[in-house]
DNA sequence: TTGAAAGCGCTAACAT
DNA sequence: ATGTTAGCGCTTTCAA
């Protein structure tokens, strides 16, 4: 590997002028810059980053910490993030915390070693709060740790309001959340505003806690089957919905007419089941996108214009509901 | 930040000595280790990765470069990779190609600034013949593109085979082959196991070429108007297989009575459709582990058992075929 | 316009 | 058992 060094002796020049040359800074006359550009190509230079970064003390690569991997949620809006790091030279370091906090302070910590430029971390652990005192820039996806870290959320309040407004709207009267797990903030601020609507509606509803990507489908059989009644379910995510009108179907309900269901996320799966899934669209990768901007900005110091960006849902209408 | 030096006025001893503790290496008196050590955890002292980099030319990070991230076997081999590789103590830096072949060779040389130890490449691009005169150890997934890159792919040719024999037992006569794009060297491998099979009891097929993730629906009805004596139909993704179940209902035609289908790579959705879809599990975490176990060989300059790592295929049975 | 030299934080050979 | 020091590859100040 050839270092500034070799090139330098190669045109007889000091190392101080090829590196005037290679960061286009400072005087450097127009021949030597051409006999130094064409040492470079012919000895196949490329500078060391770790020598520059040791000087420079900024590592022109940002670390991502999130719990899951391989959840729709998390690989999109990692694709965001991975796009606009791209656009500004930065390199992705990824890290799967698998919902360890243990695991997600090592990476902390391997971060601060490689002097990180910045964090963008996914997290529910209860190590967030620490994360404010550390002195590398951070944004946080999903989750508002502090009115002091940047945050970018999806507006679950908003998602949730709408899957009501939607199911009532189309003649819903018995309604029933089946939500992910509640200790999530993002699950509560769901509930929030299914809740919100229906309390201006005067109506009420049922909760049934499950997970995302597992759900029981006993524990919603045996909901459903105590519930004859029901005509309108929210899901906190596609994969619920997609266990619920399976389960729907053996009990010989027919959605939409006898029952309404609206899924959560607009993955790949809400398309391809039938009836094709309403849902709520999370834009992840915007995102992703805005999260890596944000953090752009606390990088370069600038002012954040919006330190808590919350991001729109959408409300896909597919099969699964009756047009109003 | 504390440095090096910090650490070693605080106790009055030199840096190579707090050296000696950090790396645990060579003498130290056990009264003098406290101290540092104590040190350390008061300053909060943290080594400076790239300065140590800078020294011994390894950096601890590998990277990756995908031509995709959304998609179901990039995200869990890399989930595979990140496992492992969190155990040996490497970062892992995540790019993604967009099936470009600049960009790709610009990751390249952004691995190469950043002592990369070692890089997987998951690519289809015609740059990857280059890759083998690169001097970082190299392993490629899903293709072998010289006998001397090591490679982790999944038996491709076995899974076209499993799936023609499945279909075969179980009664179909007319089978389609509704394939990826056909310039892929896994399309062409499944492809070339299914046919082995049919020669064997001298069938025939037709193949369709689709896309994996977005395949055309009206090609898939064309097709399947037009031949209504099929019976078997072997998909190359779970999401083609979807589309088509959609189609069959749609012609009237029940699964698996009629029309036996099987898909390819035994993602979420295949348990969610109803009737849920037989399919071809490729092993993708497993895939990322066994790359990332072969990198670290290289990388320790170990001998490989095996340079050329074929991953077997399992055959998912659930209620689109016919038992046996 | 260019060069010499100090220094970024660390490791390891060598000396003590 | 510990310290001194050169040097990893680069940037940048200062001097020429």
């Amino acid at each position: 590997m050839a270092n500034i060094k070799n090139v330098a002796k190669k045109v007889n020049v000091s190392v101080a002028t090829v590196s005037r040359v290679i960061n286009n800074k400072g005087y450097v006359n127009e021949e030597t810059r051409k006999l130094v550009e064409d040492a470079i190509k012919e000895l196949n230079y490329i500078p060391n980053e770790f020598a520059r970064s040791l000087f420079k003390k900024v590592s022109k690569t940002i670390g991502v910490i999130f719990p899951h991997l391989s959840n729709s949620f998390y690989y999109s809006v990692l694709e965001g993030i991975e796009e606009i790091a791209f656009e500004h030279g930065y390199k992705v370091m990824i890290c799967n915390s698998h919902e360890d906090a243990e695991r997600e302070s090592e990476y902390i910590k391997q971060f601060v070693k490689y002097n990180i430029d910045g964090i963008i971390i996914g997290s529910n652990s209860n190590l967030l709060s620490r994360y404010k005192e550390l002195e590398i820039p951070i944004v946080t996806i999903d989750r508002i740790i502090d009115e002091s870290v940047p945050s970018v959320t999806s507006d679950n309040v908003s998602g949730g309001y709408q899957a009501a407004l939607k199911l009532v709207s189309s003649g819903c009267k018995n309604l029933v959340h089946f939500r992910g797990p509640s200790i999530l903030l993002t699950v509560q601020e769901r509930s929030k505003g299914f809740q919100k609507f229906l309390n201006e509606k005067n109506l009420t509803c049922d909760t049934v806690d499950l997970a995302f990507i597992n759900p029981e489908m006993s524990l919603i059989q045996q909901y459903l089957e105590s519930k004859q009644n029901i005509d309108g379910v929210f899901c906190d995510s596609d994969i619920i919905a997609a266990k619920v009108m399976d389960v729907l179907v053996r009990l010989g309900k027919k959605v939409p007419d006898d029952v309404q269901v609206i899924g959560y996320d607009n993955t790949l799966l809400a398309e391809l089941i039938s009836p094709k899934l309403t849902t709520i669209s999370q834009r992840m990768i915007e995102m992703g996108k805005e999260a890596i901007i944000s953090l752009n900005c606390l990088i370069d110091k600038e002012e954040l214009i919006e330190k808590h960006k919350l991001i729109p849902i959408e409300l896909i209408e597919r099969d699964t509901t009756k047009l109003i």
